[in-house]
DNA sequence: CGACTTTACGGGTCGCGTAAGTATA
DNA sequence: TATACTTACGCGACCCGTAAAGTCG
């Protein structure tokens, strides 16, 4: 598993379509196809449905769907978090990760 | 970033010693040593302060620490999500990330 | 027949492991 | 001089983009 894989899982969860994802991601479709293929092998379970107008969450997608969003969430904030030494002062505090504002 | 760098910073930040992190990670201490350098150098700061004895976590380093903790154990409890579809029952019902032991 | 997804293929890039180099107590 | 980190180098694997094939309304 990869961050790319989440972000492209994140992006034809919401596009329901592999095409316009792949689009919206600057990729081919056929890569972000391998991808999802391949993602879900990984994690041994199939995430969307095939159907000849597109892609549809299954269960298990949509139960995967939250964490994706959320890891990828948290890896902004840890960027963010070595940006913002502490907003205002010395900064040697280190702030606890689990204040996310979603 | 890669999943693959957090869990190499973790350990080296735990071992305080990149030779005994690469054995704990069963790779080698070079590919070690570059991985961090190659995620320091794409975040922008130094984590690790180099020493003739191993290394010390700067301020950032200690900073961006609890981060990648909870980005490896959200994965985790990703993996489970799919593997657990809801503990009881029929489990449609998903169950929003956020909830970690940690 | 049209739209979408998948498989096949070639090229470039990335990461690992081995070996040699550098620095400090 | 012993220990630890770093740079150099060669090889294999992975991923992307293009092209062709398969599938369903």
């Amino acid at each position: 598993m990869s961050f790319d894989q989440l972000r492209y899982f994140v992006a034809v969860a919401e596009e329901g379509n592999i095409g316009r994802a792949a689009r919206r991601l600057c990729i081919c479709q056929p890569p972000l196809s391998r991808q999802i293929q391949q993602l879900e092998a990984e994690l041994g379970t199939r995430l969307f449905d095939r159907t000849a107008r597109g892609v549809t969450l299954r269960p298990s997608g949509a139960r995967f769907l939250p964490f994706a969003r959320d890891i990828l969430d948290r890896v902004d904030a840890a960027r963010q978090a070595l940006d913002d030494p502490g907003v205002t002062s010395g900064g040697d505090r280190l702030r606890e990760p689990g204040a996310l504002g979603s």
